[in-house]
DNA sequence: CCGAGATCGTTGCGCGTGCAACATTTTCTT
DNA sequence: AAGAAAATGTTGCACGCGCAACGATCTCGG
């Protein structure tokens, strides 16, 4: 019989469910966003951090957001979308309009070129996620996904929120 | 009635389950990645990619594993995964030992004092997640979630290796 | 045995992001 | 009413990553 290393017991901490969970997390992420962006670029349709703004703008009965809740609602910091929010401006698809009753905001407007974007890219991407997706798990699983992820998400930004 | 925007059937196309959980992946990931950076960086532990690393060969019977064996289990590209083992190189915790039988490859092995590392780190990273994630769903969730993105993980990359 | 092609890991380069600091405006406190 | 504190969005800066190109090595076919 071989020796046992002296620290392995520490590692056995590591063979845990929810360290599972959240290494798998960060696979299924990673293998998702770069096979969608593959297949995003394959048809020179914009990367995918600009159709979840797109995405986010156009479900909004006013086509309109303002910044600081779109970086929250994009998870991401405010100055990573000032950058993002610029880009897509150029692109023309995003204009940015002050806010009358709070003079320190802006509104992200979707143009109507973006809206043709996300009108144009919206259903190749719900067939490569159809594919992506759809494809490993049937109807009831997807839906079972969302919502425990929904439910991890929700519960980290409630702690955020409070902080302990 | 207001009259509605010409194109707004086609955005009821990303009114699609599969979009919402691939949202919602995106998302809680983030949401997850930031938090367990937060805390780690509390502690002055290395950030996520390293203890990606670090758990990887740790995991391993010969503490030991090729660059690009190691860069695909990571979802990196090598090119990544080159500077990512510089850093660690750096900090000691890893070593390049060139590969007898394949004198292109190099090994990434770990040191003891990468071993220390990942042994110190692990109680904490595991109660942090036992909060972040434990806390939302039960154990049997837990499972459950993992099974889900393993299948969907395993899916993308039953795909690419045979691409369309 | 030799050459074409594939594989391994590294490098130059550009890009997207977060952090800290900032000006501006709003909100809270007293 | 006035000053402190918080919130909004932008900027300078640095960092980590992917892509394309590369040298080195292995593999396979003639």
């Amino acid at each position: 019989m071989a020796p046992k290393t002296a620290g392995d017991q520490s590692l056995r901490t590591l063979d845990d469910p929810n360290v599972e969970a959240f290494g798998m997390l960060i696979e299924a992420h990673n293998e998702l966003a770069n096979a969608t962006t593959r297949r995003l670029s394959e048809l020179d349709a914009p990367p995918i951090p600009w159709v979840g703004v797109l995405i986010r703008l156009a479900r909004n009965p006013e086509r309109r957001l303002r910044m600081t809740e779109l970086a929250r609602e994009m998870t991401m910091s405010t100055s990573g979308l000032t950058r993002l929010i610029d880009r897509i401006e150029a692109a023309g698809h995003v204009e940015r309009e002050r806010c009358p009753e709070d003079r320190r905001g802006l509104w992200a407007v979707l143009t109507p070129s973006g809206f043709d974007a996300v009108a144009a890219l919206a259903p190749q991407h719900v067939a490569d996620l159809g594919e992506l997706v759809g494809e490993a798990l049937d109807d009831r699983e997807v839906e079972e996904l969302t919502d425990l992820l929904r439910r991890v998400r929700d519960h980290i930004r409630g702690m955020s929120d409070s902080p302990g």
